[in-house]
RNA sequence: GCGGACGUGGCGGAACUGGUAGACGCGCAGCGUUGAGGUCGCUGUCCUCGCAAGAGGGUGGAAGUUCGAGUCUUCUCGUCCGCACCA
C-alpha cells in the first residue's frame, strides 16, 4: 500500500486537464447551457481565503452541472481597476499596470494550483484596452440614450493634497495619509440615470426566483419607493415657498417646524449674510458625504428666523430650521416635522424647545391621559386634534389630506425613490478614461469612433499631489472634434463597479474585437449561478441589473435580467491573537500548549486569544492559502471549506477542520489502495442474489447518490459531506476480502468517489485511474440512483406521553392507527408515564409520530 | 441612525411542509495497534442526579399559540454585514 501523494497527483491532473482542454466549450445547440459565475477578484497580490471559498463552491456546481450533462460555461477574469494599485504606486513606486499584471500572474497561478475547472481561454482584465474599449463605446451609447448626464455633486476633498477622498480615506473627518481636516467640494460629474429604471428594478425582483430573499429585500428597501405628497409652506412675507416631501401627510396638523437641508437653496441664499448661519451650514458640510455618518452624528438644528404659513390651519405660523440630518438628495431637501409621531423629530423639538401635538392615538388610548413625553407613537390609531381628520384612520387621513391639499392647490401626491443616480466619474488615474473631449465652444463632446479607445498614458508619476491624468503634460490636451479648437479630455475615469456591470456578458465573447456578440450572449446568458460575498447584495448586483437594462436600452442585449440564480457567501474567520502588549500576532506566530494556553513561538511569552472574527490583515488573524495548499493539497483545503459550514454562514478556519479533511482524504486513499481488496483493474461482477445486510447497504448507495445530488442542487454541501462519509463509515466496517462483499465493497467506493469528484476532484480522478478506469472522471455521467432501492418496509416513529418521547415502535409503512396504538402502549416506557391517568385523546401522525395526551 | 441577517453540546454544524433535538466532523476520555517520519482502529461522549435501570432539565432570554415548538407569533438581549468614492 502506497501513501498519498497529494504533491505529485494534484499537479499531474491539473496538467491533464489543462493539456485536453477538459474544461474549454463551444456553444452546442444540442446540450443544455449552463453558465457558472463566480464574483471575479481585484488582484490585490495573492488569493486569500475568501477567494478560495467563493471559487471552491462555484467549483463544484461547474463540475457536478458538467456531469450532468450541461454544456458549462465557467470562465475567470480579473477586476483590474482600483485604488489599491494606485496606493502601491505611491508606496512603491510601481506603475499600478505593471503591478496589476504581477498581481495577475501570481493568482492566476495560485488559482491553477486549486484545480478549478476554468476555461481560462475566456480569461479577461478589466485594465486591458480590449476589454475597456467597449464600455467607452456604452458610454457614449448611454449619452444618446439619455442614460449619462452631468450634474454637479459633492465630494470628500483633501486640501493639503489637492485630492479626492474615497469614503474609506477619510477617519473621523480626516484625511488617511495627510491627515488633514476634510472638505467636501462641489465637481462636475457624470451621472448614469438608475432612478428611471427605479420602477423597473423595483418590480422585477419579484422574477428573481432562485435568489435570497434577504438579498432582495435589501434591493428593495435600498430603491425605497414611497408614496407621499410634496406639500407647499410659504413663507411668512415673502413670495418664496418651501416644497417639502412627506409620506405622513395625515400628520400636517401636529406639524411643529420645517427643516431644510444645508445645502437647500434658501439655506445657501441666508448664509451670504449671516456668519453664524455660514458656519453652521460649513459644519454641517463637514460630516462627510458618508450616510451613516450623517445618520448617526447628533441631530442639530439652526434656527433661520423664518416662518412659514401652517397650510390647513389658517392663522398658524411654524419657524423654519436648519437641520444636519435632512439630505439634499432625497426628495425636496426639506421636510416638515411632526414630533409627537416620529422620533427623529420628537429628539429634536425638545432640543430646541418646540411644540409637540399628539394628532393621532391608540384606538383605546384615553385621550386625558394620553401624551407624548420621549417616545415618539408611530403607531396605528385614531385621528386627533386634526380638525376634519378628527376620527379618521391614518390610511383615510391620508387620502382626505391628499384631497384637501390638492383641491387648495398646495400640494400633490408624488412618488419618490431613497434610490440615486449613479455618480461614475472618479478622480483617479487607474480606471477607464471617460471617451469624453471638453470645448469651450461645444461643451464636452463624445470622442469620435475611430479614436476609440482613450488609453491611459504610461508616463506618469504620482509624487506630486491630485490626479496624474489631470497633472499630465500633454495627455489632456487635444482638438475639439466638432470645431477643431483646442481642448481639454476629461480626466476623470469611470468607478470601478463599471466594469463589472457587464463583465458576465464579455465572457460569452471574451476575445471578440466586436464586443458583445448577441448570437453568444443569447446563448449563454442569463448567468444560471452566480456566486459572491453578501457585501455586494446591494450595490453590484443592483449596478447590473440597471446596466444590463441601460445595455439592452441601447441595442447591444435583448435580457433584462443578468443572473437568475444567486448565492452569497459568508466572511471566512479566524481566531485572533494578541501578546501582552495588545499587538495582533499572526497565527503561525502563536503554539498551543494545550488547553486555552497560547504561546508566542519567538519568544516565548503568554498569548491572549481572542473571539474568531472575520480574516482581515489589520488583525493578522489570516491563513495564506498557499500554505495550506503546499501543507495539504488543495483536495483537503476545498473540503473543509464545504465540510463544516453552509455557504451563506461565516465559515471558521480552524487548524484540527483542516486536519479532520486531511484525514478522510487518506482514509478514502486506504480504502481503495488497499491491496488485498481486489479492487484495482478487476471489475467484480454484482452476485445475484445479495443478503440482507449487503441489501441494505445497497440501499444506503442509492439513497445517497439520491440525496447527495439534492443536497448540491440546492448547496447544502456539508450536508452531501456528511451522507458521503455516513457510507464511507458503513463501507469501512465491511471485510472487503470476503468473496460475498467485495462487489458491494468496490460498488461502494466507485460511487464515494463519483458523488465527491465535484468537491476533491484530484484524489478521485487518481483513485478512478487505479479502479481501471481510462476516461477521465470530469467527464464521467453522474451516477444514477434506483428509485425502487430508496424507500424501507419498515419506519421507526417515537411514542409520546403529552408531547414528551417514551419510546420508539417499529411499524409497517404506512400502517393503521389501531396498530400503532396496540404497540405503542404497550411499551414499558409508555405505561409507565400513562400510570393510573386517563387517556383522553390518542394522536397518531402516519410514519411519524404517536402521541398519547393524558 | 436606517436597512438586512444570525444565535442549537466543549467547538463547527444536522433536524424536509411544527412530529424521536444533537446526523456528520472536530475535541475529549478509555482500550488496543503502531512506535523514526502529520499514525491507525474500536468504544463512549447534550447537561444534572444515579453503580444501574431510570428520573429531571435542555435550542440566547421572557411570554404566547398547539396534543406537540429549534421551527409559528410578540417582546427582549447579543453578534455580524451594508449604507452610494474599498472591491
Amino acid at each position: 500500500m502506497s501513501r498519498y501523494n497529494f504533491k505529485i497527483t494534484e499537479g499531474q491532473w491539473q496538467k491533464n486537464w489543462e493539456e485536453t482542454r477538459c474544461f474549454n466549450v463551444k456553444e452546442d445547440d444540442t446540450l443544455p447551457k449552463y453558465y457558472v459565475l463566480e464574483m471575479f477578484p481585484y488582484p490585490s497580490g495573492r488569493i486569500h481565503m475568501g477567494h478560495v471559498r467563493n471559487y471552491t463552491l462555484g467549483d463544484v456546481v461547474a463540475r457536478y452541472k458538467k456531469a450532468k450533462g450541461f454544456n458549462v460555461l465557467h470562465p475567470m477574469g480579473w477586476d483590474a481597476f482600483g485604488l489599491p494599485a494606485e496606493n502601491a504606486a505611491i508606496a512603491n513606486k510601481v506603475l499600478p499596470a505593471v503591478w496589476t499584471k504581477e498581481n495577475i500572474n501570481t493568482m492566476r497561478q495560485q488559482l491553477k494550483s486549486m484545480g478549478f475547472s476554468y476555461d481560462w481561454d475566456r480569461e479577461i482584465a478589466t485594465c486591458d484596452p480590449d476589454y475597456f474599449v467597449h464600455e467607452q463605446r456604452m458610454f457614449i451609447d448611454f449619452i444618446k440614450a439619455g442614460i449619462a448626464y452631468r450634474k454637479k455633486s459633492w465630494v470628500n476633498w483633501d486640501p493639503q493634497e489637492n485630492t479626492v477622498l474615497a469614503n474609506e480615506q477619510v477617519i473621523d473627518g480626516r484625511g488617511w495619509r495627510s491627515n488633514a481636516l476634510v472638505e467636501k467640494k462641489e465637481l462636475t460629474q457624470w451621472f448614469l440615470k438608475i432612478s428611471d429604471f427605479g420602477d423597473e428594478l423595483l418590480e422585477s425582483i419579484k422574477s428573481l426566483g432562485r435568489w435570497p430573499d434577504r438579498v432582495k429585500t435589501m434591493q428593495e428597501n435600498w430603491i425605497g419607493r414611497s408614496e407621499g405628497m410634496r406639500i407647499e409652506f410659504n413663507i411668512v412675507n415673502s413670495k418664496d415657498k418651501i416644497e417639502v416631501f412627506s409620506t405622513r401627510a395625515d400628520t400636517l396638523f401636529g406639524a411643529s417646524f420645517c427643516a431644510i437641508a444645508a445645502n437647500h437653496p434658501i439655506a445657501i441664499e441666508l448664509g451670504q449674510n449671516n456668519d453664524r448661519l455660514a458656519g453652521f451650514i460649513s459644519k454641517c458640510n463637514s460630516l462627510g458625504t458618508s450616510e451613516a455618518q450623517i445618520e448617526t452624528a447628533e441631530k442639530e438644528g439652526f434656527d433661520t428666523g423664518l416662518r412659514v404659513n401652517h397650510p390647513i390651519i389658517d392663522d398658524k405660523t411654524i419657524p423654519v430650521f436648519i437641520a444636519n440630518f435632512v439630505l439634499i438628495e432625497y426628495g425636496t431637501g426639506a421636510i416638515f416635522g411632526c414630533p409627537a409621531h416620529d422620533q427623529r423629530d420628537l429628539d429634536f423639538a425638545r432640543k430646541y424647545d418646540l411644540e409637540v401635538v399628539p394628532v393621532v392615538a391608540p384606538e383605546d388610548a384615553d385621550l386625558n391621559d394620553f401624551n407624548i413625553d420621549k417616545i415618539a407613537y408611530t403607531g396605528n390609531g385614531v385621528h386627533i386634534n386634526s380638525g376634519f381628520l378628527n376620527g379618521t384612520s391614518i390610511d383615510e387621513a391620508k387620502e382626505i389630506m391628499a384631497q384637501t391639499l390638492e383641491k387648495n392647490g398646495s400640494g400633490k401626491r408624488e412618488v419618490t425613490y431613497r434610490l440615486r443616480d449613479w455618480g461614475i466619474s472618479r478622480q483617479r488615474y487607474w480606471g477607464c478614461p471617460i471617451p469624453i473631449i471638453n470645448c469651450t465652444e461645444c461643451g464636452p463632446v463624445p470622442v469620435p469612433d475611430e479614436q476609440l479607445p482613450i488609453l491611459l498614458p504610461e508616463d506618469i508619476n504620482f509624487d506630486d499631489p491630485g490626479n496624474p491624468l489631470e497633472n499630465h503634460a500633454t495627455w489632456k490636451k487635444v482638438d475639439c472634434p466638432e470645431c477643431g479648437q483646442p481642448a481639454l479630455r476629461e480626466t476623470d475615469t469611470f468607478d470601478t463597479f463599471f466594469e463589472s456591470s457587464w463583465y458576465f456578458a464579455r465572457f460569452c465573447s471574451p476575445t471578440s474585437p466586436d464586443g458583445l456578440i448577441k448570437n453568444n450572449v443569447n446563448y449563454w446568458l442569463p448567468v444560471d449561478q452566480y456566486i459572491g460575498g453578501v457585501e455586494h447584495a446591494v450595490l453590484h448586483l443592483l449596478y447590473s441589473r440597471f446596466f444590463t437594462r441601460a445595455l439592452n436600452k441601447c441595442g447591444y442585449i435583448d435580457l433584462k435580467e443578468p443572473f437568475s440564480g444567486l448565492v452569497t457567501q459568508g466572511m471566512i474567520c479566524h481566531e485572533t491573537y494578541k501578546n501582552a502588549d495588545g499587538q495582533w500576532l499572526f497565527p503561525d506566530e502563536v503554539v498551543n500548549k494545550g488547553g486555552d494556553k497560547f504561546i508566542n513561538q519567538l519568544d516565548g511569552q503568554d498569548v491572549i486569544r481572542g473571539r474568531s472574527e472575520k480574516m482581515s490583515k489589520s488583525k493578522k488573524n489570516v491563513v495564506d492559502p498557499e500554505i495550506i495548499i503546499s501543507d495539504y493539497g488543495a483536495d483537503t483545503a476545498r473540503l473543509f471549506m464545504l465540510s463544516d459550514s453552509p455557504p451563506d454562514r461565516d465559515l471558521d478556519w480552524t487548524e484540527s477542520g483542516v486536519e479532520g479533511a486531511w484525514k478522510y482524504i487518506n482514509k478514502l486513499w486506504r480504502m481503495v489502495d488497499a491491496p488485498k481488496n481486489n479492487l484495482l483493474h478487476e471489475m467484480i461482477e454484482e452476485p445475484k442474489t445479495l443478503d440482507i445486510e449487503m441489501l441494505e447497504i445497497k440501499q444506503k448507495i442509492h439513497q445517497t447518490i439520491q440525496l447527495v445530488g439534492s443536497d448540491i442542487e440546492r448547496f447544502h454541501f456539508n450536508k452531501a459531506i456528511a451522507r458521503v462519509r455516513e457510507l464511507t463509515n458503513i463501507l469501512d466496517s465491511v471485510d472487503a476480502e470476503q468473496s460475498n462483499n467485495s462487489w458491494i465493497y468496490q460498488e461502494g467506493c466507485k460511487t464515494i468517489i463519483r458523488l465527491l469528484n465535484p468537491i476533491i476532484p484530484h484524489i478521485t480522478e487518481e483513485l478512478w485511474k487505479k479502479l481501471g478506469y481510462e476516461t477521465f472522471l470530469a467527464e464521467t455521467p453522474w451516477p444514477e440512483h434506483d428509485p425502487s432501492l430508496l424507500t424501507k418496509d419498515n419506519v421507526v416513529i417515537g411514542v409520546q406521553v403529552n408531547g414528551k418521547n417514551r419510546g420508539q415502535i417499529e411499524l409497517p409503512k404506512d400502517c393503521d392507527q389501531s396498530l400503532a396504538e396496540s404497540l405503542g402502549l404497550n411499551l414499558e416506557g409508555v405505561i409507565r408515564a400513562v400510570a393510573n391517568k386517563k387517556i383522553k385523546k390518542i394522536i397518531y401522525v402516519t410514519n411519524r409520530i404517536l402521541n398519547v395526551v393524558v
